[in-house]
DNA sequence: TGCATACGTTATGTATACAATAGCGGGGAG
DNA sequence: CTCCCCGCTATTGTATACATAACGTATGCA
């Protein structure tokens, strides 16, 4: 270990995870291919100890599997999988927009989100927008389902979204941008953005299930234009995580 | 390694991974107790990397929490926090009813989950119900659950619904047993049963929102008898799982 | 020529040694 | 008497050595 440098503000295994995650949506280790654990060592700069917790996080997280004769491979994901995946995402934040609802919020409590609203409100004004302010709008339209999740107050539910979200396809934003060139991807997050008010609008009136309702349907917006943008193809160089996508059975 | 006897039948990872689990489950770590690889190496008889592994899996499916100083404790539920977790669990089977209803599933496929409901009908006629009657139940109850969600062809989906099961208050027969005495309990069971008759109904007709309705209801049936169970109290010997139990904040 | 078996190589599973840190207790000083 | 600091101990984090199993290849026999 003499050349090994190490560094110690974070932990081998973290540092670890994140690199392997990076390999892995980055496209450097493609789906279906097995994880060499040597392979790994010598990548990330970890020992195998770390390594292997790391690959035991990132299976239980669900971007590896277990070879049953041992080891691990980069999972494979159909469109359906993907796009089951953000219809579940959907029905949890919808979940978590009824509690909120129900369980009351105080302005107070809603005033990041309404931030987070305005802001994007002022990306989506300027026409077309630009892929910075698209790269922006990702960023924060995270932010808004991060907290919005927040609200429900239920730290199992909120764990639960968290490794919903896990997989990166869960970002549906990302999806939109897919679809087509950037103008048209531009009338989609508007209507996104729509549901956002929606949504902030049946909390503050607690009303849980318009709340719900409404979350649910966002996120069937996202599936349909996931399916579109999939015919297209187009811009599917800003979706890394669609290099996850290799199976063509169903 | 002298006097270590090695059970070559089931890696030393798994097994440690049940011991911890069963240790947990049984009381014998208490929630909030700090758990010592050292002493876990004991019990469990496996050596310190597997036990690691098992450590990590069993914070990844949220038995466990993370010491920021290092190590894991036991994680201490709330009511609040389990209750949520029914609710989780039912929304998740509800979709999962949706899509088996949507995407249609055949009679032969319909087979074992009848089966199944003719043998909880039979448990379910004696009154009242014995309480080896009353474990068949819970396993046979846990069987159907675990077909339906199969139903619904989706991994993703059927993934999502072992982690939110994995946590054992989940199986929401074990706490209908709390409210109760057996007679008592065995009225909800039927109820519970009726809900099982309803959702194969509309899967069988391809009512997808009917499905997915009925089996939210039965989570909400579920998290009402445990209210009622734990201000009750009576039979809470037959639930390990509410062990976790031990914050008063809620 | 093809298949089966045996051997070797390679990678994973397991165990343990080593390093570093956090927590605790004791002792000293104010 | 109390509070702070230093050092020790116990426990975790990391690295590596060892065991074992699987896969591939080569050779021999049918």
């Amino acid at each position: 270990m003499a050349e090994r440098e190490v560094d110690r503000s974070v932990s081998q295994t973290v540092k670890a995870q994140l690199a392997l995650r990076d390999q892995i949506l980055s496209g450097s280790l493609r789906p279906g291919e097995r994880i060499s654990e040597l392979q790994a060592v010598e990548t990330t700069g970890a020992s195998r100890t770390p390594v292997r917790m790391a690959l035991v996080r990132l299976e239980e997280e669900g971007l590896l599997e277990a070879i049953p004769s041992g080891g691990f491979m980069v999972k494979a994901f159909s469109e359906r999988d993907i796009s089951d995946s953000i219809e579940l995402r959907g029905t949890l934040e919808g979940l978590a927009a009824r509690f909120a609802a129900e369980r009351g919020v105080s302005a107070r409590e809603l005033e990041p989100l309404k931030e987070c609203l305005a802001a994007i409100d002022e990306l989506l004004r300027q026409v077309p927008i630009s892929i910075d302010a698209f790269s922006s709008y990702v960023t924060l339209n995270a932010r808004f389902h991060a907290l919005l999740t927040e609200l429900s107050r239920s730290p199992p539910l909120i764990r639960q979204i968290d490794r919903a979200s896990a997989l990166p396809f869960a970002s549906p934003s990302a999806f939109v941008m897919a679809q087509s060139a950037l103008t048209e991807a531009q009338q989609i997050l508007i209507i996104a953005q729509e549901h956002h008010r929606v949504v902030i609008d049946a909390i503050e009136n607690r009303e849980g299930a318009r709340a719900e309702a409404v979350m649910r349907e966002h996120a069937r917006l996202a599936v349909r234009n996931l399916r579109l943008a999939l015919r297209n193809r187009t811009h599917l160089d800003l979706l890394p995580a669609l290099a996850l996508i290799r199976t063509a059975t169903d």
